[in-house]
DNA sequence: TTTCCTTATTGCCAAATGGTAATATAATGA
DNA sequence: TCATTATATTACCATTTGGCAATAAGGAAA
């Protein structure tokens, strides 16, 4: 008797796909760990990253539809703030297995180098 | 004296954002969540899923590629595992708060009810 | 009001991407 | 050998998407 695990519809592994989809794009993913720090405004977003302020409004609202930033009218500018503390989490997996996968690369280095000196 | 935050490189946060994008597709998701049960072969993704082996073969590469999961032959066949276990934390941390949002939206609806029968 | 500043939106384009049919490759069996 | 089964690759198409210039919208200051 076979016991299925619980089946996540197709709309349900859709919506999971569009959040790691949101947060799959340099871009956006720079804007993020902008506002790891603190809260930013547009034209600060802008300054900092090299890109234009329309891209950067852009994706500023794909992360507000996504529903990890929010936004706060002060007068004449805008202020996005990350409201989604679940994003530290992921980022941080995802950088300590990279930062792991790097440590190992390393490790194979230094035994090709030892290997490469052994075949003198 | 304001202490900057490390500071990814732009390398880096390509590399994390490509690690994201790889799970940002419903298809990958899916054979991802069919090996969290255990190994398969292509064939048995390729019934599983609704739809062609090509298409299986290129995310199963996809995923090979960014060493989420691992292939090994055995004679005709070839069995895909997941290798990769941070990305059991990474779904399941997206599928909670996606949990979370759900019921807090039933909440809500449900305030919305007792509003609206007060409404009457 | 008009002018200036900040942000959002629109329209467009080039590049990337998911999917598929057809074909290639690889291993097994007759 | 040839045929069959399983998987990977190639070529192509339709769609999506990141980026930008231009413009709109919204507020502040004159």
């Amino acid at each position: 008797m076979s016991k299925k695990s619980p089946s996540m519809t197709p709309e349900q592994i859709q919506t999971v796909a569009r959040m790691f989809k949101v947060l799959g794009e340099p871009t956006r993913l720079s804007i993020l760990k902008l506002l790891f720090d603190k809260p930013l405004t547009v034209t600060e977003i802008v300054v900092a990253l090299d890109t234009k302020q329309a891209n950067v409004s852009k994706q500023l609202g794909m992360l507000y539809d996504a529903d990890l930033v929010t936004r706060t009218r002060h007068g004449n500018q805008v202020t996005y703030a990350i409201c989604e503390p679940m994003i530290f989490d992921l980022c941080s997996l995802v950088c300590c297995k990279l930062q792991k996968d790097a440590v190992q690369q390393a490790k194979n280095m230094g035994i090709s180098a030892t290997a490469f000196r052994k075949s003198i």
